[in-house]
DNA sequence: TTAATCATGTAACACGTTACATGATTGC
DNA sequence: GCAATCATGTAACGTGTTACATGATTAA
């Protein structure tokens, strides 16, 4: 997947490593956490395929850059991923990973859990504007405007996931102390 | 993660790799896919950090079984584990980085793709009972009728987040639908 | 008799993470 | 003078994927 994102946006513009790095920090990071060290080692991947093509550029008074562009072959590939039908049925989820284990502590830790859960769940939702600012300039350098569109929707994907999660939070909280009430209760009727 | 989720799983009761498998697959393959060639690697893994500890049952008529217990520093590493902030804050989300570079295509494949998208984030809603089912199964093996709690929530977010998806796939389908009527619409003005 | 289940893995490769390493320029 | 930015990476390790490998038993 990573090779194919690297590859669609070389095929926005010609770039290099750096450029892409920033990129990915600023416009993908909610969707696709890069390292700096997996650009360059995927960008060699693509060159081997012959998906991308290299130029040494000399700058004076900075390092030299290595500027990728994509190849006829590159752009193929983009499409053919693109079209095909290879979205994983099932992603992992470390939040489900651990909900499902958390039998293992009392139920007041649990909620604090989901607390916190809840809370991290709004951070996108806060800085929503931001990213939206710079996938805006990032489009802003482009010319194709219906591009704009997609972009928008990842966005958009993350404000409902965010708050599909919040509601999410509050049913476990809820289901929670239902519990500790029916167990609470128990406890007095075996007093009794 | 995937060494606490075994971890987690063997606190439960003692179990070996093939079970673990079976477990995997039945309960947890919709937030957490799992390979047999993974669980050997991670269980010898666990052993060799003194987690968990095996012991070999001979059966007749049936292969040998490694039987994995835990250990009391695993069970501490379980706990600390899920006190832990350790959850990523962003996660990779391959949907996301296709609908990303969809400006690619057509607007007619792209609808094409959401369609696509939306038919898949119905297989869950429609065999939801079926992994309760199972996931009832295991709990009714188990003693402790608390735990059955938190596997619940994890299909409701299965349920949950598949909803959630069908509203942001109707709505990229509109959005599409709109920019192609606003497209038509200036090619109309040009016309005249 | 054939497929599924029980039960174990290995090997090779792909991808993700963490830490390290260098060095000039620009802005505060 | 110091931090941030520009620009390049390497090394080692951890985790996920794919394919292969063996062999007995049980149910249709």
């Amino acid at each position: 997947m990573l090779k194919h994102g690297i590859l669609g946006l070389i095929g926005y513009e010609d770039t290099t490593g750096y450029e892409l790095m920033r990129v990915f920090r600023d416009s993908l990071r909610h969707f696709w956490p890069v390292q700096t060290s997996q650009i360059y080692r995927e960008l060699r991947a693509l060159e081997e395929r012959g998906w991308v093509r290299v130029t040494r550029v000399e700058q004076s008074g900075r390092p030299d850059k290595n500027v990728f562009s994509i190849t006829r072959a590159g752009r193929e590939e983009l499409i053919d991923w693109l079209r095909a039908d290879n979205l994983p049925k099932y992603e992992r989820s470390p939040l489900l990973l651990k909900t499902f284990f958390l039998g293992e502590l009392e139920p007041e830790e649990a909620l604090q859990f989901f607390k916190g859960v809840e809370a991290e769940a709004s951070v996108f939702t806060e800085e929503g504007d931001e990213t939206m600012d710079s996938v805006e300039d990032y489009a802003a350098t482009l010319d194709d405007p219906r591009k704009a569109l997609y972009w928008r929707m990842t966005a958009e994907f993350g404000l409902m996931y965010e708050e599909m999660v919040r509601a999410w939070c509050a049913r476990c909280v809820g289901m929670i102390e239902e519990m500790k009430g029916a167990g609470e209760h128990e406890e007095a009727v075996r007093k009794e």
